[in-house]
Order: C-alpha cells, then sequence, then structure tokens
RNA sequence: UGGGGCGUAGCCAAGUGGUAAGGCACCGGGUUUUGGUCCCGGCACCCGCAGGUUCGAAUCCUGCCGCCCCAACCA
C-alpha cells in the first residue's frame, strides 16, 4: 500500500509522531487505535479515522488496534461488530491479533474506581439525572456541591458494592469523580463514572448492571492497551483533561491524545442520529442502500476501496473544521475506475435505429477494445446488424449550436461500427421520434475513417436489437439538494432537502451481450456514460446495475451554462 | 456568556521570520474511434481585520472580528 505517499510538509500528527520516535519517547513505539462504538454502521467519516489510524500505525511501524467501545449496552449490538469488522477489513486494514472490547476491562476499570475511592477521589451520589443536572451549574456559572459528596471512604466502598450487586434501580445512583464543581470547564464538575443499567451487555451478558461511562472508560482502555498515540476527533479536546486527571490519580500509563478535525461532505450527512433516521423512517432502502455515505452502501454503490484511501489521504489532516466537496471524492473515484473499469457499450434510453441499406440478415462480428488505458485488457467481439438502438439524446432533430450528434442529414461514429447517416426520422402519432432510418458507409468497418479522409465530430455507442440483454439500471443522485444540510435556518428540517430524484430506476435499458452473467460486484464502463456496478440482486436473468458515478460530461456542463444564461 | 479550539483562493491544504507548495473545482489550448482519459497553460501583489516589532512577517507581539466544541447517568 504506497498510494498513500505524502507531498511536501507532514500533517500534525505525523509530525508529532516523528518527533516522538526521534527523541524515543515511546521507546519507538506506534501503538494506535480505531474506536468505534457498534452502535451503528461505520461511514466515510470513519475511513477518515481509519486511515489515520492504521495509516499512520502502518507508515511508522507501529500497530493499530480495533477496539469496540462497548461501554453502553442499551444501544450496542453484535450485528454491528461484525458489520464493522467487514468494513474496516473491505478497506484494507488489518489489526492481526488486536480486536479489543472495553469490556473486556471492565473487571479492572472496577479495581480502578474502588482504588480512587479509597483515595477519597471518587463519590457514590445519589442524585438523580434532573437533580444532577440543576446542581451542575451553566457554563457560566459554578456548580454546587451534591450534598453526598463528603461521604466515608468505608459507606461509598459498600455503597458502590451494593450497586455492582443490583440492590439499586437504575438511575438510583453513580458513582462520581470528586474534582472541581466550580471548574470552567463543565466536563471537570464530578463527572459520572458508573451509571447502573440493568441490561443485558453483548458480550458479558448479565454479569454487570454498572457500566462505565465513555469519560471514564476511554482513557483507561487506552492505557490498558499502552497505546501511544490516541487520535480522536476535535470534540474531545476539553476531555483531554479529564482523561488526564483520571490517569495520573490513578498512576497508570498515559498515552497522549491529539485531536483532528472530522471529515464532513457536501450533499450528505454524516451524524449517526440523521442516518438511522434516514433508514428507520424510509428515506432510504437500508443501510447498504447506494445512496448512503456508509462504507456498506460506497460499496454496493460501486466505490473502490482503493479510491477511498485516496481520498482520505488527498484531504489531509488538520485541525480546522470544514466541508469537503464530495466532487473531489468522485474524482478519485474516477482516477482508479478509469484505470481498471473494462468498457462496454450500454442503452439506457433506447432510440431503434435501422440502416436500410446494410443486409437483412448479416451479422458482424466487431472488434472492440476493453480498455485504452489497459492495453493487456485485451479485446471482445460485439455484434453489428441492421436495426440498433442508440441513446435518445444523442440525437436531436433540431439540433442546437456545439450538439455534434445526430440529427437528420447528419453522420456520426458508431463506436467500432460504421459511419451512418440519418435519412429520416420516424414518428408516432404523439410526434415523438421513435426510430431513425439511416444508411451506413461500409468503407468505415469498424468505425474507421473512410479512404476519402471524411471526418465526423461525434462517435456513438449502441447495441445490437436483436443481441442485446435486457437489465434494469438504477440512477443516483445526490441524497440532498442543499450543499450543507445540517446548516439550517431556525425551524428549518433537514429532510426538506432531501433529493426527490436521488434514484431514478430505468426498467428497460439494453446491454451488449458480453455482459451475460455479470457478476456482483463487478466495475464496468458504459462508454460515455459513466462506471457501473452489478448489483447484489442482479441473477443472469434479470441484470441489474448501479450508476456508481458518471464520466465528466463537457456537454452537459455547456447544456447548463447555456440554461443559466 | 466561562472554558477549550480554529481562521491561507470556490473546497481541502502546505508553509513556523526571507518575500504564498500541492490537489479538487474553474477557465483556455492540444491529442483522441468515449464531448472520457492524457498533455500544456492560466487561476491568492497576498495569508480573518487593525495596529506594532523588524532591513524584512502568513509566520513574532497587542487588540478586535468570525466560526466550531462543552451545560446526556451517549460515544
Amino acid at each position: 500500500m504506497n498510494e498513500e505517499r505524502r507531498g511536501p510538509g507532514l500533517d500534525f500528527i505525523r509530525a508529532i509522531v516523528e518527533e516522538d520516535i526521534r527523541t524515543n519517547k515511546w521507546d519507538g513505539r506506534v501503538v494506535t487505535r480505531f474506536p468505534p462504538e457498534p452502535n451503528g454502521y461505520l461511514h466515510i467519516g470513519h475511513a477518515k479515522a481509519i486511515s489515520v489510524d492504521f495509516g499512520i500505525a502502518q507508515e511508522y511501524g507501529g500497530v493499530c488496534h480495533l477496539r469496540m467501545d462497548d461501554t453502553n449496552p442499551s444501544t450496542e449490538e453484535e450485528e454491528y461488530v461484525e458489520s464493522i469488522t467487514e468494513d474496516v477489513r473491505w478497506l484494507g486494514y488489518d489489526w492481526g491479533e488486536h480486536l479489543y472490547y472495553a469490556s473486556d476491562y471492565f473487571e479492572q476499570m472496577y479495581a480502578w474506581a474502588v482504588q480512587l475511592i479509597k483515595a477519597e477521589k471518587a463519590y457514590v451520589c445519589d442524585l438523580s439525572a434532573d437533580e444532577f443536572r440543576d446542581y451542575r451549574g451553566t457554563v457560566t456559572q459554578p456548580g454546587k456541591e451534591s450534598p453526598y459528596r463528603n461521604r466515608s471512604v468505608e459507606e461509598n466502598l459498600e455503597l458502590f458494592e451494593r450497586m455492582r450487586a443490583g440492590e439499586f434501580d437504575d438511575g438510583a445512583r453513580t458513582l462520581r469523580a470528586k474534582i472541581d464543581m466550580a471548574s470552567p470547564n463543565m466536563l471537570l464538575r464530578d463527572p459520572v463514572m458508573y451509571r447502573i443499567l440493568k441490561a443485558s451487555h453483548h458480550r458479558s451478558g448479565d454479569k454487570w448492571c454498572i457500566y462505565p461511562t465513555y469519560d471514564w472508560a476511554h482513557g483507561l482502555e487506552d492505557s490498558i492497551e499502552k497505546v501511544t498515540h490516541s487520535l480522536c476527533s476535535l470534540e474531545f479536546e476539553v476531555h483531554r483533561p479529564l482523561y488526564d486527571w483520571f490517569l495520573d490519580q490513578l498512576g497508570v500509563y498515559h498515552p497522549q491524545q491529539i485531536e483532528f478535525a472530522r471529515l464532513n461532505l457536501t450533499y450528505t450527512v454524516l451524524s449517526k442520529r440523521k442516518l438511522i433516521a434516514l433508514v428507520e423512517e424510509g428515506h432510504v432502502h437500508g443501510w447498504d442502500d447506494p445512496r448512503m455515505p456508509t462504507i456498506s452502501g460506497l460499496r454496493r454503490r460501486g466505490f473502490t476501496p482503493e479510491s477511498i484511501r485516496d481520498f482520505c489521504r488527498r484531504i489531509g489532516l488538520a485541525k480546522a473544521d470544514g466541508v469537503n466537496e464530495v466532487g473531489q471524492l468522485e474524482h478519485c473515484l474516477r482516477e482508479d475506475l478509469n484505470k481498471r473499469a473494462p468498457r462496454v457499450m450500454a442503452v439506457l434510453r433506447p432510440l431503434r435505429v435501422v440502416i436500410e441499406n446494410y443486409p437483412e440478415d448479416l451479422v458482424e462480428e466487431m472488434d472492440a477494445v476493453n480498455n485504452p488505458e489497459d492495453p493487456g485488457a485485451g479485446t471482445r467481439k460485439v455484434p453489428f446488424s441492421r436495426v440498433l438502438y442508440i441513446e435518445q439524446e444523442d440525437f436531436m432533430e433540431d439540433p442546437p449550436k456545439k450538439f455534434y450528434r445526430l440529427a437528420p442529414g447528419r453522420e456520426v461514429r458508431l463506436r467500432y461500427g460504421y459511419f451512418i447517416t440519418c435519412k429520416d426520422v420516424v414518428k408516432d402519432d404523439d410526434g415523438n421520434v421513435v426510430e431513425l432510418r439511416c444508411t451506413y458507409d461500409p468503407e468505415t468497418r469498424g468505425g474507421d475513417n473512410p479512404p476519402d479522409g471524411r471526418k465526423v465530430k461525434a462517435t456513438l455507442h449502441w447495441v445490437s436489437a436483436a443481441h442485446a440483454l435486457e437489465a434494469e439500471v438504477r440512477l443516483y443522485d445526490h441524497l440532498f439538494t442543499k450543499e450543507n444540510p445540517m446548516v439550517l435556518e431556525e425551524g428549518d428540517d433537514w429532510r426538506n432537502y432531501l433529493n426527490p430524484n436521488s434514484l431514478e430506476v430505468l426498467g428497460s435499458c439494453w446491454v451488449e451481450p458480453s455482459l451475460a452473467g455479470a457478476v456482483p460486484g463487478t466495475q464496468y464502463q458504459f462508454e460515455r456514460l459513466g462506471y457501473f456496478c452489478v448489483d447484489p440482486v442482479s441473477t443472469p436473468d434479470r441484470l441489474v446495475f448501479n450508476r456508481t458515478v458518471t464520466l465528466r460530461d463537457t456537454w452537459a456542463r455547456i447544456q447548463k451554462q447555456h440554461r443559466s444564461k
């Protein structure tokens, strides 16, 4: 994996890691970790974090742990653990033996909590959640100390033990750190370390009824695993003093936490809450809907792990939060697919073409190049006959300037076929163009220029009507019509910006016969249209393709410019 | 508002006292049997703003402005 090359100037985290290696701060070790909570599917934002965590470890000869941060049994499930491991592996990363679970550390965390109680740094508090909120104060006013703050060590020990034993109801008591109710940092106002939660855990079952909070657990997990560089997103910057406090009070191994800006993408949402809403409210057809920014959605859409990694590398790593353009992701995708996707011809919106001077029962096998970017990909045969389909948008009866495709009287090339000239237009009763009557020039076989040196301005793709396979093609567009659906006026809802045209299903498309038996997951370039991949629901009898991304389309841009003028 | 961060082109992002890398987008031109790819060229007299220090500042100092995060027994 050498595509993770870096340009001039290391990002600030790699600079720190290199400096630490140079000064031997961690005995030359580099240990990072990716710590997802198994309560949802991974998305492109996680891909950035994964490429940072695993990428840095890999580049500096270290290791990266995959750790399930499963401290809240009420939302976590085994299903998510499986999807997470699958997605990380698919992205191309390997944690070796280092798959861990926070829940495996519960006993150690409990012992450390007892240690803090004994040191008079933690206490059992009987305040309810509401009371807790009242006592905490606000961002501008200091909080009040809990009336239970000064219980004796013995009483705290006994109560904490009884909490563990299940003697109290959910929410009845908590274990809190005794820090400073007047701290300007809200997180330091005696944060909760344990809450009572009588719920079955996906791994530890009913062994526990008290669970550590994230703030208490997270730093300990990193410490237990001897992580050197604990990389996380910006919002945890204010938590760092808390983690430092716990680790220092305990006197245990102390990793260094470094925060960076998480990924945001235009025309989509990346918050777990909104992603869940999209699925549950039926705006998409599941977590792996090809419109979803989830790893599974991108995979089904036809993205390659290489293109996602390349994207993550190119957007850089810094502390300024911003929004990256999906266009950049799409660029990385096209660049990758251009090199590897075999070319085929497919007609999405067919227009019948009859070549009047072509023999009725003749079928010629034309040679077609599989991939002009890869000579090793070879060639294939494509049948040509008297009746063909071309794309409806490749013909205009009254073409505007700069439209140089087919029109009455005009000659174009059929790729790998022949030059044809449009002689007549057949319409139905409503005036719709339903068929083109054309002639071909036998001297242009294979699409070659004729001996007289005649040139044409356009080359069209086509399929032979009698040989083509019918297929369903699903066209996707951005899920949202608004560049940043998160930025809203007061009272507005992000759902108002769902793109009603994010999915268009074309039921009767025609693809060239070489696509018979195409295997789900395989990517192709449909010439002049875009990159498409075979959907998992596709069968030999009913081929189904997803449009991954269109090709860059200069003609579309010209039309758009004219329309906006 | 108290605290913690961040502000370099339309979007990302290097640069850490010596006179603004790179990518995407965009605009030209060339090649082309994909209006694709590829190639070539253009695109910040200026680094949130205002002062100051210095021979010299995006880089140092001061003040101001803007944006993000923290008031879940979520992570």
